[in-house]
This record gives C-alpha cells, structure tokens and sequence, in this order.
DNA sequence: CCTGTAGTCAACAATGCTGTTTAGTACCGC
DNA sequence: GCGGTACTAAACAGCATTGTTGACTACAGG
C-alpha cells in the first residue's frame, strides 16, 4: 500500500504550482477541442495529477473551464502588454509596424493561447469583459487619436478585423505549412499584407471615385 | 407492440430527406459546441429521427463528422456562389462594395454555418480544399489582375483576413448585441470600415513616408 | 402479392466522465 | 512529535455515449 503510494507520488506541497499545472494541461485541452469538450478526467491525466486533487482546486468542470478561460485571457495581456504595463509612455512611442510584428509574433509564437482565446469568442458568452482586448482597443484609438490613423476610422471594428485574423492565421497556417521555415514565410507574408492593407487598402482607389466619395464622409452621415 | 411502434414513426421513405435533416441537425450542434462534442444521440435527438436511423446513414460518429463538415462546406458554395454558377460573366462586373455586403449578408444571416466553416478552419485538419476557399480566392484574384485590386497584394492572405473577420463578425456581435436592429447596425459598422479599410487603409501615409516606401516595393524585394 | 428498401423501437455491453467519499501518504511549520 | 495542508489511490453510483443487434412496420416497384 504504501509502497504504491510512494512509486506515483508528486510530493508538490505548493498548491499554486500544482493549480497552473492543471490550468496548462486545460489550456492545452481547451485548445485541442474546445471549450465543450474539456473534461477533467482528461485535464488531469494530461497534468499527471492525481483526478481527486483537480477536484479539490476546481470543484466541478465549469469551475474548470472559466478559471482556464480567466487564466487564458490573463496570460495574453501579461505576455503581450506585460513589459508595457509599468511604462505608459512606451506605447505611445510605438510605431504601428512594430505593433503588428508584435501581435504575430505572439500569435505564432502561442498558437494554444490564440486557439483558445479563438474558442472564447466563438462561445456564446462573448469576450467584451477580456482585458487584452479592451487594452488593445484603448491603445488603438488613443494611436487613431493622435493623427496617425485614418479620420473616420471606426476603432473597434478594426481592431476586431486585425486582431482575430492575426491570431487566426497562424492557426490557418499550421495546418497546412509544415516546417517552421515554411511558417515563417507565411508569417511574413501576413505581416506584409497586413502593413500594404493598413496603409493602402486593397482597392484601386482610381477605379472607384464614386466609393472614394462615398466612405471619405465621416462616420455616420448618409 | 405495433401501436408502439406507430405511434412514433416518422413514416419517411425519402432517405435522402432524413439524411438531410440528420445532417442540418448535426449542423446545428457543430455550430454550437465544435466538431469534438459532436454526438450521433444528440444529433438524432434534435433531428427528430431514431438513433438507429442515424446510424444507418452514418455508421460512426466519424463518418457524421465528416459528413457534415463536407455538406457545410457545399451548401456554403451554394448559398454564396450558387446562382453565379451558370453564369461567369457576372462575377466580373461585380463590384467590390456589392462583393463585401454579399458576404456580410451570407455571415449575418447564416450564423451556423460561418460558425461550422471557421470552426473547421480552426480544426487540425485545415480547409485548403475547400470549394467555397478556392472560389473566393479565384474570384479575387482575377478582381485583382484586372486592376481594380492594388498591385502587389497578396490575394491569398487579403482574402483569408476579409474572409474570416467578415465571418466571425456576427459571431462577435451576436455574443453582446441583443435584438435584430443592434445587430443590424453593428453590421454596417464591420461593412463601412472594412470598406473604408480596402479603400484607405488605416493609417495616415502622411505620417509614416518610410513605411509607404518600403510597402510600395513589389512583393520579394528586400 | 411479394420483396427489398427505409425506417422505428428497444435492449445490450462497453466505455468514459462526473462528482463524492474514504483511507492513506508526504511534507512543513510550530 | 503534532496537526494541518496537499496530494494520491481506489472505489462508488449515476449518467451519457458508442456501436450492435433483433424484431417489427411501411411502402414502392415489379
């Protein structure tokens, strides 16, 4: 008895730990399958913790999947605002290439965090509350507001097109570009495209003087 | 015995019928919880049909699966391309603001099935072969070539990046925006500034002369 | 009228997940 | 050394799902 005991024994007396262990192992689930298909059973097999002790951190599977989601949706804004937070000076003095290179970046570079934050606003609930995106926002209009972005930009609506596609297409991309050569190319033609879409659209403006006048009107007027 | 049994029977001798409502229900639950938490139960359930029969036209849960995933991906060829089919000359004069609200269109009023499309785009498996793809991207590209699209663009990722936002917007939207008319109007918000967005672009050119030089270049130059 | 196809109904074993419980082990601070 | 905390192990009932099978029904075409 005791002896079987010792062979699988964790001997982690740090609870924290244990519980970002098994937010890991859930991240990872989330990411696979999503939200509706995250079990404990499976969660803890993957943390190579004993069932029993994710019940004790997490009381039912619901507990489970928001604290995976509130986690989820912490760990992007640190990875992605973290080293900015203390400076508010630095965003500000950051140029808007830089900014796209950083989201695809961290898009490519945690691929289970873009899928689940994905899930997360593919699931009913909506994901307005998230703290990255309303940082993401509030940076883009403050940048919008200083002159350097188009006059009639509807801000949120933006950020929305430029955030969930530069997290979907690293997904999008590994799934069918194998090898981190080939994905970096992909990489840096979403990159490259993203930046001639930002600073000249797509369209040939000449062809279309009557959409020019037409979306050159301020947001709202007919 | 056989009160029992007619008391519940279906009396439906059109299989192709019931194979058509088992996959819409399928659909349905696809569209709410992903492809992992697909069940032939739950599917049956909601289409009203004996599980027995489910599986007489789709011996696995696999099978269904995939079933679906293929009749999703043709019906949103028919629903978006089906009546240009017969007729090649139309796409051509189609204009780009008419091309974007189409799809805007199709999104808003097929939630399900934009929600299945990108939840199989964020599978493992990948959506390259898919018809609706192709199309979408032939179309655009010819639109490019015949001058109406900015020069070095690249069709590819202009047309995933508008493809999947375009999408996922109502997803979006229909998360924290009761009621038809909110929705409505959050919908020409995505419509107008992905307009404007093709148009203008984002940002001010005035502001970043380096950046229009170096995104000027023809796509592979240093 | 007969046969094959399509469908319904019900029951089955096997499996997996949930949530709970009971008993036991390891470690840390007091 | 004691007691509390953290974890493990194993078992439990309840439920859902999977895939299969056997018996029955309804119907259309030959």
């Amino acid at each position: 008895m005791s002896e079987k005991a010792r062979a699988g024994r964790r001997n982690n007396t740090n609870p924290e730990s244990t519980r970002r262990e098994i937010l890991q192992a859930a991240l990872e689930v989330l990411a696979k399958d999503g939200p509706e298909s995250l079990s404990v059973t499976e969660v803890a097999r993957r943390a190579g913790v004993n069932r029993g002790t994710a019940y004790q951190h997490f009381p039912t599977r619901e507990d489970l999947a928001h604290a995976t989601a509130s986690w989820v949706s912490e760990r992007i804004y640190e990875e992605f605002y973290g080293d900015l937070d203390g400076d508010p000076e630095l965003s500000k003095t950051y140029p808007p290439e830089v900014a796209l290179q950083r989201l695809c970046d961290f898009a490519m570079e945690n691929p289970e965090l873009s899928r689940a934050w994905l899930f997360d606003v593919m699931s009913t609930q909506g994901v307005v509350t998230d703290r990255f995106w309303k940082k993401y926002v509030k940076e883009l209009r403050e940048f919008a507001d200083s002159g350097y972005g188009r006059e009639n930009m509807d801000v949120e609506v933006f950020a929305f097109i430029s955030l969930s596609s530069a997290l979907l297409w690293p997904i999008w991309v590994g799934a069918h570009a194998k090898g981190s050569k080939a994905r970096g190319k992909m990489q840096a033609r979403f990159l490259d495209e993203m930046m001639r879409l930002t600073l000249f659209g797509s369209l040939t403006r000449e062809q279309y003087p009557e959409l020019v006048e037409r979306y050159s009107r301020p947001i709202g007027e007919e």
